[in-house]
DNA sequence: CATGTTTCGTCACCCGGTGTCAAATTAAAT
DNA sequence: ATTTAATTTGACACCGGGTGACGAAACATG
């Protein structure tokens, strides 16, 4: 079960996760991931299909990688945040840094995101995944509000929240120059001032900033 | 193919999609979802397993009842309202009385969310079967602010509001005494307003709506 | 009765996923 | 060096959801 810890004895490993993560991807990529069979890719990585589902719970789970991990990361940093800080920036700035990583991962994250926003499997099992990041939202949102998690205003907030962001991946995915970081945060000061103002300012915002170099960190 | 329409000639049908559904959702609610195989809802039905994949295209659709027709009707309710009024009032008010079935059905769908929402495969599928929904959505707001469907705003709004709806029928679900069409007015009205002006003021607003005979219309 | 039409059931099949168990491979203890 | 414990692996059987194909059943019409 540990993934890496001081190994004690036994049979080693003959393939990693990462391995048949990256392996699998470019077989999804490639050949379309229905119609990939999970035999295939364990012909691909060298091992039998029974070990291939004891790296990962389900075939959709390959294509997301170390996704839990990321998660801890956020949790942890909205928990430290400054507590005099409005609740609605801490969010924001949070969920854009939870998704820089770096350049080099750039396309791979692509390939991930194209798969998932596109193949109805994945789109729908997204759901599951995406419910602990919306977990972790409403913790936080009950916590600022004095709320239980489990309440209407945290779940509110959470799934709005969930859904900007999930939006906002798939006009990324289909737009490659959009910047990703850029239209988060442009997306989550929408959320924050409210649709309605948006709508009465006919006239679309400054728009010029969703594209381009800006980090916004 | 045709549900009802004019029968011609030929063999005349055994059962009925609703009659399908409805003793499926009696089994599910009764022994689980995934504990009720295909072949015990067919055998309860009276038809065979094949049959029952003829009048649904999946298990799990066999939940959603007749999704697509109430959607027409939100699409058609968004197209016809007055351009003039505010954006987000009118998509409030239509997703209001999208959910303003009679009082009579109203335990059955109950029975319907309380799946969707705790089985994790219907919750999982219940993003594709969404997906629709929040296209009819985009397509309205996309006309409001004389975008195209695709476009981030629309995508971000109506992913936004899907959320919104989504948690709201998690919430209706676990409390019993939870007005269903009062709390998706009270939540529409906060995603208009913008979530930030929530956490600003700390108490919180009038939540006494939320409950009781309040119907909304 | 003959014909076309529509629905139904059966059968075979594929694929994702689980449980079981023995074999393989290593480190550590004797 | 031999045994022992620990761990991974592959093979196998199995289940359930879902599809394709095909013939049979049940109707309306002529």
């Amino acid at each position: 079960m540990p993934v890496d810890a001081q190994r004690r004895s036994g049979r080693p490993r003959t393939s990693s996760r990462e391995e048949v993560s990256e392996i699998a991807l470019r077989l999804f990529v490639r050949r379309g991931f229905e119609q990939t069979t999970l035999q295939d890719v364990a012909d691909a990585v060298g091992v039998s299909k029974r070990t291939l589902l004891r790296y990962f719970p389900s075939k959709n789970d390959i294509v997301w990688g170390a996704f839990d991990e990321q998660l801890q990361a956020l949790r942890a940093r909205l928990a430290d945040a400054d507590p005099t800080r409005p609740m609605m920036d801490v969010l924001r700035e949070a969920v854009v840094a939870f998704n820089d990583y770096g350049e080099a991962v750039l396309p791979e994250l692509r390939d991930r995101m194209t798969l998932i926003t596109s193949v109805p499997a994945l789109q729908a099992h997204s759901m599951l995944r995406y419910a602990d990041w919306c977990a972790v939202i409403a913790e936080f949102v009950a916590r600022r509000l004095s709320l239980e998690p489990d309440h209407q205003f945290p779940q509110v907030i959470a799934s709005a929240a969930l859904g900007t962001a999930m939006a906002t991946y798939r006009c990324w995915v289909v737009d490659p120059d959009l910047d990703l970081l850029a239209a988060l945060d442009e997306a989550f000061r929408l959320l924050a001032a409210g649709f309605d103002a948006q709508a009465l300012g006919a006239g679309r915002p400054a728009h010029a900033g969703s594209r381009g170099a800006s980090r916004a960190r």
